[in-house]
DNA sequence: GCACAACGATTGTATACACAATCGTTGTGT
DNA sequence: ACACAACGATTGTGTATACAATCGTTGTGC
């Protein structure tokens, strides 16, 4: 029934790597940092842009989230103090998601992890044709599926 | 803070290209034939295995899933009359999920959405080199992943 | 043969997530 | 100025998932 032809198998593998290269480094970060991934990637995010700062629903677009799944990942990290919320005085619909100290240290911690495991796991097998070659092939595919980057 | 290498942008596109397109085809399968990505990947693997049949822990490594969502996704198929549950009469420890007519019935419909979503998504982009690519990086980190395959 | 370890599946529980509904705020047409 | 649409965030709710504990079954050492 139409098995095992060469485009199945890269849509197969391709999240097969995807999966187990996230779950690998999810592990490594729940024991070493607790946090998740999806937390760490927001609090490296937001060490990374102007001011430390960022409106709710534009995290949840760089995430990928919904809206809602971003309400309730920023109130997490309120809760553990490496986030707060502040109002826009200008726009009081807007919520501004900001890195505390707390969260800036934490983030180093986990920042460390990532630097010390995804190496093992992605950048040490593959040569710099191999990473031309995979951006090449998903830029294409990323092209057309709306990413606002 | 060391932003932007190929390598870094790489994994992120990796995993950004895996969630897009999945996110994508789960809507689809959600709207067309009333059922989730891992629903399909599950009865489709079924649909071809020898018997129709395999063992719940079997199930659960291949599609990557704990134990217990593998119990928990059969319970699903089960109500919904697409998988029955057999016990092994040699082996009383073991469970087999055998795909029902109806279940054969329900993958033939999510296979036509499938056919008719991806290679828009995913075979029409790319040439054969691009595939060949593709799979040759993916192989180089799958290939100590200890994926049993 | 019996005690006990190993095994496969399931259940209890906590958590994360999406979708839809809702709340307060801001923009717009008349 | 007012009614109302649009907007951004949050809350209510249902569901999927994992981890740890447990259940019944099978294998093993003595």
């Amino acid at each position: 029934m139409n098995r095992g032809g060469a485009r199945e198998l890269a849509w197969l593998e391709l999240h097969q790597v995807s999966r187990l290269l996230s779950g690998e480094l999810s592990r490594r970060l729940e024991a070493e940092a607790e946090m998740s991934l999806i937390e760490h990637d927001m609090l490296w995010y937001l060490a990374n842009v102007p001011d430390r700062r960022v409106i709710m629903s534009a995290l949840a677009d760089r995430l990928m989230i919904s809206r809602s799944g971003a309400t309730r990942l920023i109130d997490r990290m309120v809760r553990r103090g490496w986030v707060s919320r502040e109002a826009d005085p200008n726009n009081r619909r807007l919520t501004y998601a900001v890195l505390t100290p707390a969260g800036a240290k934490a983030v180093r911690r986990s920042v460390q992890v990532v630097w010390r495991v995804r190496p093992g796991l992605f950048d040490e097998r593959l040569t710099d044709a191999d990473v031309a070659d995979l951006r090449r092939v998903l830029g294409k595919l990323l092209r057309r599926l709306d990413v606002v980057d």
